[in-house]
DNA sequence: AGCACGCCGACT
DNA sequence: GTCGGCGTGCTC
């Protein structure tokens, strides 16, 4: 039998199927997705089987698989199937699109070792006893006597591939004599051996709990590992490794259970419709549009449970931002621990104990982010995307897949329905709801009947500021305190974070940019530095101006670092908690921030756009927007959805229960649609100006679009490229198309590289994939002259 | 990608 | 004469 396999090595020439014989002693273990170790050249790399034949058409002589790295194909025949669409459709190599099927602590790593070839160099002090790693040695003289070695054959090269996955193993004691020896035992102990007495004693009353884990031992009787070492020396425990799962989810066990939700009409009517379609084995898609607060979740999870009923699997996606604990403890309080958990604040073991489980067959439903929408999950019956509208959805580094996209085709594998849900849906998704692409169900009222927070906008422009900055008007100040004395909370979002966002000097004008981007640097007063966002370059703050030297200088523009300061002295008492990047870096703190506000340890949640999206909490009755317009201006074609988007999602916030909400937006563009449209929370008006506004100027959803960027380390040599691009296109495609660009990014330079681009927009182009694919094939030409080529299908962001 | 082969100029 | 630089071509 012949295994068809795509090799690990990402690059144009071995982007393609690879044969080998499969030795009979394998024949048994190698299935479609397998994970093998094959000769390649000299080397040995791993690949993944994506085909089994009876014969071959390869002229040469087949090589054998060597060995199978797991006891189970990590991929599914239709993942594999998955992969050969994908890489036809977002120009990736397979390999590429493979591994991210898969936690990344799966990924090989390959050494190259110089292993002594004979008793007689093993004994050289050179080797002492060991083989040497080539790719470590850095002398010079090192690297001199291994070809030496190699040239007399007393050494030979080896290759090696690893795997990185380590399976969590913990230590477990179990007893060795019987209840009466132990009761011996104690009585022969000394009076201080205070710590083996309490062993001891634990074991002769609970004695049945044995074997017990090293942990529940330490925490549990307060013991030290030298005691239980000195207890295993002595042969009254044994010590065994076991392995175990790490446990995402630790810290959300012990949740009351939910009380069972009845839903609204309009919530039973879009279950009733989903639910047919799971039961029909029906590939729809639905777009469930539903105002903030509306119960979306609720019926995702009952419709969750319909799949469950049926004997099927379920798989809901969200968004990273609202991968809140919060979200996950109504999920996990729903089903219970047929749930796995994939995000990224799990460390990269949990991430493989979690999708090890899930490929296992142990799991019935997966909530997690983007990568997700790659799980082993078998018989799937349902599939949900949360926050559908999030552009998160789309992976901005390759393999530049679009998850949405992706979710369609499984659906479609596995006959199942798939929910898109949002508030604001994007205007792809509405378009084509509109156009009987996807079956539309709406929910226009709020589960608790509670009205929409009201919604007032306050103009900047003419406007007092409390305190000596101009960030917070009186108004909103004044609204904060209200709440406060009712013992109310209030979140305050303000889309930027550090201090201040740059340093300008007075007396000459110089802004402090990052010596890497071609941006400004940010003042972090916690760390005491400067900042940039984008490479996280920093150094000290200056004193004087580093151009002119005078000490004329100030740091303008506003984070969150600076409102919450300008907070504390214009609310003296009140108690702030501020999420950003900056606060959440550490494992956990996400959780703990919003466990602490929930439990009403704090007043007020300052943070970035990532307090906007699925929290929810009863005692927050206003919402303040400090500053609407930061994302109105870039030059994205989204970007009035986007601002529109997030300050709904934000108004969204408040006045969750029974207390009515308020939200003040403050912004210098009042009269903007988008801002105004998102007073009234009226998506279906903003969908329909928005739509015009596309159809004007030529834009998603009237057209398709693909980005072409390129970069290099000279400016002009990413010009030329782009440009050659753009000559190339232009003579292969009907005049239809329309090319835009090459033009500098916005932000042109990033990590000392600068970007220009070409934005493509077609409506029907059939050779424009053929083309592309051949653009994308010269990149690796183009990289050797050190310039990057990117090609992105259907972006989110142009910038 | 990464490795070998092969050709050419610089050194013990 | 050999060592090591890089261009070229191949990997089942």
């Amino acid at each position: 039998m012949i295994a068809q396999v795509i090799v690990d090595v990402a690059a144009k020439q071995t982007d393609r199927i690879f044969e080998y014989h499969i030795p009979a002693e394998l024949e048994k273990d190698v299935k479609i997705g397998s994970r093998m170790i094959v000769p390649f050249g000299r080397r040995k790399v791993q690949g993944f089987v994506v085909g089994i034949e009876e014969k071959s058409q390869f002229k040469g002589k087949l090589k054998d698989l060597l060995v199978t790295v797991d006891e189970m194909p990590p991929l599914t025949p239709e993942l594999i199937k998955l992969s050969e669409n994908l890489a036809q459709n977002i120009f990736s190599y397979r390999i590429t699109i493979l591994q991210a099927m898969l936690p990344w602590v799966m990924r090989a790593g390959y050494r190259k070792l110089l292993v002594p070839a004979n008793e007689k160099a093993k004994q050289i002090p050179f080797f002492q006893g060991d083989p040497v790693d080539l790719s470590k040695m850095t002398d010079l003289k090192q690297i001199k006597k291994a070809h030496q070695l190699l040239k007399s054959d007393d050494a030979k090269i080896e290759y090696v591939v690893e795997n990185r996955a380590k399976e969590k193993k913990e230590n477990q004691y179990e007893l060795t004599l019987d209840s009466a020896e132990y009761t011996k035992i104690y009585n022969t102990l000394r009076q201080n051996a205070v710590k083996q007495k309490q062993l001891i004693m634990d074991i002769i009353e609970n004695k049945d709990d044995y074997p017990k884990s090293q942990s529940s031992l330490i925490k549990g009787l307060g013991l030290s590992t030298a005691s239980l070492n000195s207890a295993v020396e002595k042969g009254w425990l044994k010590r065994k490794a076991v392995e175990v799962y790490r446990n995402p989810l630790a810290g959300f066990e012990d949740e009351e259970k939910p009380v069972p939700v009845t839903l609204n009409d309009e919530q039973q009517t879009a279950l009733n419709q989903i639910n047919k379609a799971i039961d029909q084995h029906k590939a729809e898609t639905f777009l469930l549009e539903g105002i903030t607060g509306s119960g979306k979740t609720e019926v995702y999870l009952h419709a969750i449970g319909q799949a469950l009923a049926q004997g099927r699997n379920a798989l809901m996606l969200v968004p990273e931002i609202s991968l809140t604990p919060q979200m996950v403890k109504q999920v996990k309080a729903r089903f219970g621990d047929k749930v796995a958990v994939l995000h990224s604040a799990l460390s990269e073991g949990e991430k493989y104990d979690e999708w090890r489980r899930i490929r296992r067959g142990e799991i019935q439903v997966v909530v997690g982010a983007r990568s997700a929408v790659f799980v082993p999950l078998d018989n799937i019956g349902l599939i949900v995307i949360d926050e559908e509208h999030e552009s998160s959805y789309k992976q901005e580094t390759n393999p530049r897949y679009n998850a949405k996209n992706v979710a369609i085709w499984r659906s479609k594998y596995h006959h199942c329905p798939l929910v898109l849900g949002s508030a604001t849906p994007s205007l792809g998704s509405r378009a084509r709801a509109q156009k009987d692409i996807y079956h539309l169900l709406r929910l226009t009222k709020r589960a608790n009947h509670k009205k929409l927070p009201k919604v007032n906008l306050i103009d900047l422009k003419h406007v007092q500021f409390a305190g000596g900055q101009f960030d917070l008007s009186v108004e909103l100040v004044d609204a904060i305190k209200k709440r406060l004395e009712k013992k109310e909370q209030v979140i305050l979002m303000l889309n930027r974070r550090g201090f201040a966002n740059f340093m300008l000097c007075r007396e000459c004008g110089f802004v402090l940019k990052c010596p890497n981007c071609d941006v400004s640097l940010n003042l972090h007063k916690d760390t005491n530095s400067m900042q940039c966002h984008y490479c996280g370059h920093t150094e000290p703050i200056p004193t004087h101006c580093p151009n002119c030297q005078s000490s004329k200088i100030r740091f303008l523009g506003t984070g969150t670092q600076k409102v919450q300061e300008e907070l504390d002295e214009l609310l003296p008492g009140a108690r702030i908690l501020r999420m950003d990047v900056d606060t959440t870096r550490r494992k956990g703190s996400y959780k703990r921030i919003l466990d602490s506000f929930g439990n009403h340890e704090a007043d007020i949640l300052l943070g970035t756009q990532m307090i906007a999206k699925g929290l929810d909490f009863p005692n927050v009755t206003l919402v303040g927007v400090i500053n609407a317009d930061t994302g109105l201006w870039l030059s994205d074609y989204n970007a009035s959805e986007k601002t529109f988007e997030l300050l709904t999602q934000v108004a969204g916030r408040a006045g969750r229960a029974d207390k009515e909400g308020e939200v003040l937006i403050q912004t210098y563009n009042p009269e903007h649609y988008a801002i105004q449209l998102a007073q009234t929370q009226d998506y279906e008006r903003f969908y329909g100006y928005e739509m015009h506004m596309r159809h004007v100027g030529n834009y998603p959803p009237y057209f398709y679009t693909v980005l072409i960027s390129v970069a290099a380390k000279k400016e002009q040599n990413a010009a030329r490229e782009a440009f050659k691009i753009k000559r190339y296109l232009l003579q292969h495609l009907n005049n239809q198309v329309i090319i835009l660009g090459p033009s500098p990014s916005a932000i042109s330079r990033v990590k000392n590289q600068y970007y220009y681009q070409i934005l493509v927009k077609y409506k029907k182009e059939p050779n424009l994939n053929k083309l592309l694919h051949h653009v994308q094939d010269s990149a690796q030409e183009a990289k050797k002259y050190g310039l990057s080529i990117f090609i992105d299908n259907e972006p989110e962001r142009i910038m």
